[in-house]
DNA sequence: ACCAGGCGTGTTATCGCTAACATCGAGTAC
DNA sequence: GTACTCGATGTTAGCGATAACACGCCTGGT
């Protein structure tokens, strides 16, 4: 930095003026240090700049260390939306969502003097961890519990839920079934609240929930009962992947679909286009959901406390081939 | 700091020396300052730590800007990985992997003095734009070309493909067609050459390959041609996903897998067992391939340079219910 | 003509840490 | 007993940036 002072004739500061974009310098000058700063090849040390200003341009976030489908999108997402507002990312991958290992995270986030941290919470546990910590450091909650006053952004999952069960309905299904994801994630929470209050918006029989995780493994057992009852006809399942699942165990009982069961997933993954048949699901749009986190995030980081703003993006349906009227 | 070295009744220095684990402290010294640090909740700065040293305990990654089972799933090992040495990770995603791309997203890990970089290059492109800015920094790249100088951890794989690829030939079949990935990418280049290998190995006829993307489209595209041929009888997928299009392909056609076509894939992506059928496939070892990268990367913090060295981490045959012998 | 006030710029202090050297006492060799 | 070594600790000087204040100079109002 004193190189490039020197050679534009000017003092440090200015040229750290410069840097940071300060009004009260002359063009003429400004132009000069520019000039300097390219012939030296001249970078700034984020270091020293984090060391005085006690912040750097690094946002931490913190999420599970699964290769689920939805945490990866919304982090790869996140990544590209924070790169664009010229934010480094640091990922601290947690392997169990529980109290102490989140507020690890969050406290080696905070060693690193970043600007702020989102903390990827889908499970209550999760969310109980970040109330601990959010003190003096702006922090953004990602599918977390809406009961909780931290700035949150969430899928609409349960208009995502209602939207594919609705869909089912309109179809001519006297009833929809529904296999669920792990009951500790909102994300099953809000997808069992929208499909249940489609069903009794319609006035029909609420059938018991069919518990599972999100893997297709546990999809193919549900699907193994479901295909043994006759009078299951339409499923919405809460993930692709379960949905694939429940495909395999359909067609090993010779249930054809849609013929004899309609199935609905949720994720919109790349491939569910290419299953046998081609699913209909309902498609999260991670990239808003992303912008929205960084938004918040900035918010607070530029104003200090802004409340407890949550925002909520709806998901899309996406229409295949894995729905039909059912037989009489 | 100073506040924790009044407390202990030591100067900073000592409180530096006891963080730093330097061995000349007193025993009864270094307990004291440790009891004064966990009185005071005292977290040093990092910001100030890689100011005077130049380096941070972080590790850059670059990366494609991608939900690809494969490259999602390594990126996710190595945080892993790192987090377990105490190293952050910060992820740089790039939307295309050319020069200028990638160049920029080492100069930003540059500009956080990042302990070093790994870049995940599969292209050709990637891997020139790796050539040039390697200087000055520990670097490794995964998944890149195997001609270039540089530390590299790899996939093997031409031994998953020769082994996808003799398991067909062993069930029977006169010759196996490949359909593959990408061109530009080396994982493509090293299962057609894995695959090549295997025939010419056995002596067999090599049929043309058939190009794809890593897209279950694609896959499905390809299969739409293979299953007019009734001369295809097994099939090398070069991913899962292909695989998936392919089978959709089939089933669409009437031809049954395994029965008429076999199909081995590549990723083992963890819904791969619930496809109809079940898929063999080729399952590659990312926390092992994370587990080289962390060791050759710190082994380059430590000692400056240590030459070229390459790893190539070899993955495993997965047998499910997607191979038979071909039907006389 | 004089002074207030903004603008452009330079000077100095400081962020929290580690490196390098200085110091001091105790053991060891002769 | 003197000198030398070494281990434990303290002191001082930066690392490379920004913040705060100081300082001219020009402008405009009276």
């Amino acid at each position: 930095m004193t190189d490039v002072a020197r050679l534009a004739g000017v003092s440090h500061q200015t040229v750290s003026r410069v840097l940071n974009g300060h009004p009260n310098v002359r063009e003429q000058t400004r132009l000069r240090v520019r000039a300097a700063i390219a012939e030296l090849g001249y970078r700034p040390n984020k270091a020293a700049r984090a060391l005085v200003t006690g912040r750097s341009q690094l946002i931490g976030v913190v999420a599970q260390n699964s290769t689920l489908y939805g945490p990866a999108s919304l982090l790869a997402a996140f990544e590209a939306a924070a790169a664009e507002a010229g934010f480094a990312v640091s990922v601290g991958r947690v392997n169990v969502l529980d109290r102490n290992s989140i507020s690890d995270a969050v406290e080696r986030h905070r060693d690193q003097r970043v600007a702020g941290i989102v903390v990827i919470a889908p499970t209550a546990s999760a969310n109980d961890a970040v109330g601990d910590v959010s003190a003096g450091i702006p922090l953004v909650t990602v599918d977390g519990d809406p009961e909780r006053s931290t700035p949150l952004v969430t899928v609409d999952q349960a208009a995502g839920a209602f939207a594919a069960t609705t869909h089912l309905l309109e179809a001519g299904h006297r009833t929809v079934w529904h296999v669920s994801g792990p009951s500790d994630w909102f994300d099953s929470l809000g997808r069992i609240r929208g499909w249940r209050s489609a069903l009794e918006t319609a006035g029909l029989e609420v059938p018991p929930v069919v518990p599972a995780d999100w893997s297709a493994a546990s999809g193919y057992r549900a699907g193994q009962m479901l295909a043994r009852m006759p009078e299951v006809t339409a499923i919405f399942a809460a993930n692709d992947h379960l949905a694939l699942g429940i495909l395999r165990a359909m067609s090993e009982r010779g249930r054809r679909v849609p013929h004899d069961v309609s199935i609905v997933g949720f994720d919109d993954v790349p491939e569910a286009a290419y299953f046998i048949p081609p699913l209909t699901t309902i498609r999260p749009d991670f990239h808003a959901v992303a912008k929205e986190t960084l938004e918040l995030l900035l918010a607070q980081v530029a104003d200090g406390e802004v409340g407890a703003p949550q925002r909520n993006v709806p998901p899309a349906l996406v229409k295949r081939d894995s729905v039909a009227p059912p037989v009489q």
